[in-house]
DNA sequence: GTCTATAAAAGGATAGAC
DNA sequence: GTCTATCCTTTTATAGAC
């Protein structure tokens, strides 16, 4: 638990090509911390699914939240790069947060970022920097992103929004609805192409309804 | 974990008097659980936070799965009983709404209550049946409530809701916002009284801005 | 019923050979 | 670097006295 950050760099040779086995670990140590809880999820299971000795394991990274970290950090920045970026070529405002509203639901809806959000929130006690990272490097970013695009918009005289940050949270809110809520106990499957369009859809009627230009 | 069921009753005698010791255990299990997480969590600890001998715990309830079973439920009816009733005394809809947006943020921000919801997150693989036990009593319940205040709002003319199910579940939906979402990653301390105001005016207007009466 | 003491198992981490 | 074998702590659960 002392020695967190010099285990990073033993994998990779002279040419910097990184070494198989570690991709092969962090894999399987993906689908194991991520399937099920940090508690439950041991280093036996890990380097059992990974094809490999336990020992293999601890070379590479040095401790279990070590490991955890990483797990956790390569995730968010597989998820997070896709979503972001608003396309404010001159499409009116309904298409464009369309646009965006179906692209995030998809996104945070999917599997993957369902349980990785699980173990983010599971674990925040124990390694509140996590939690941290991810609201920093997804949320927030979304958020940021949006609410520039706003911004645009009401100079432009589209839409009329007083405080873009606030606007773009109540969005993103909307969008969070109680789908999101029955995916994270849970409780319903991923949903289809259609079931997230509807969803989208009644989101940015009524925010357009609250933002239309008087 | 094959008895779970038939641990409960031994400590009441002929009178129906329920054990203190019994409460003891599932306060102090309360806190363990809700503090730390199911794994992070020993029979140990909560035996001594009880100031009670482990077997003690275990002649109450059997093992550890049944006492996570209890502690949940318990939560889930303590929190979810005083929210949920609209009071439609012929108050305009606007403070009628900010009333229920108020309490409600106030309740599901409270930090007893996201410490409950963040253990049901977490353990809803290991425990389906608490997520869904959760998700009815609470959410499930105040989106029924609403949309019943809605159609009535909308027969009277006061309000236009095509979909009262869908209008209830979004009203909720924003305002589990940023706030929320940080509270649940341990971002943000319990907020004021101002901020569940603020934030519940400013769902309330976007609200009401979409369901005007034409 | 409640306690002290102990069994039995699991899991994190390390030693040493190759 | 990787493996096998092992240590040692923690933790769930039980036995048996009072």
């Amino acid at each position: 638990m002392k020695q967190a950050a010099k285990t990073q760099q033993k994998t990779e040779k002279a040419n910097g090509q990184p070494s198989p086995k570690r991709g092969a670990i962090l894999d399987a140590a993906t689908r194991v911390f991520l399937g099920a809880s940090y508690g439950a999820a041991s280093m036996d299971a890990i380097a059992r699914e990974a094809g490999v000795s336990k020992q293999t394991v601890y070379s590479h990274f040095g401790a279990k939240n070590v490991l955890y970290g990483a797990v956790i950090h390569e995730k968010c920045s597989q998820l997070m790069a896709p979503l972001l970026t608003v396309e404010h070529h001159g499409a009116a405002p309904e298409k464009a947060l369309l646009g965006v509203a179906t692209r995030f639901l998809k996104l945070i809806l999917a599997e993957g970022n369902m349980a990785h959000y699980r173990a983010v929130v599971a674990e925040s006690g124990r390694f509140p920097e996590l939690a941290e990272a991810y609201y920093m490097a997804g949320p927030k970013k979304a958020v940021e992103n949006l609410a520039g695009y706003l911004s645009l918009m009401d100079k432009k005289g589209s839409l009329k929004v007083a405080d873009p940050l606030g606007s773009a949270r109540l969005f993103f809110a909307m969008l969070r609805g109680d789908l999101y809520m029955r995916r994270l106990l849970r409780m319903a499957p991923e949903p289809t192409d259609g079931g997230v369009e509807a969803a989208a859809g009644q989101a940015v009627g009524v925010f357009l309804d609250a933002h239309a230009p008087k």
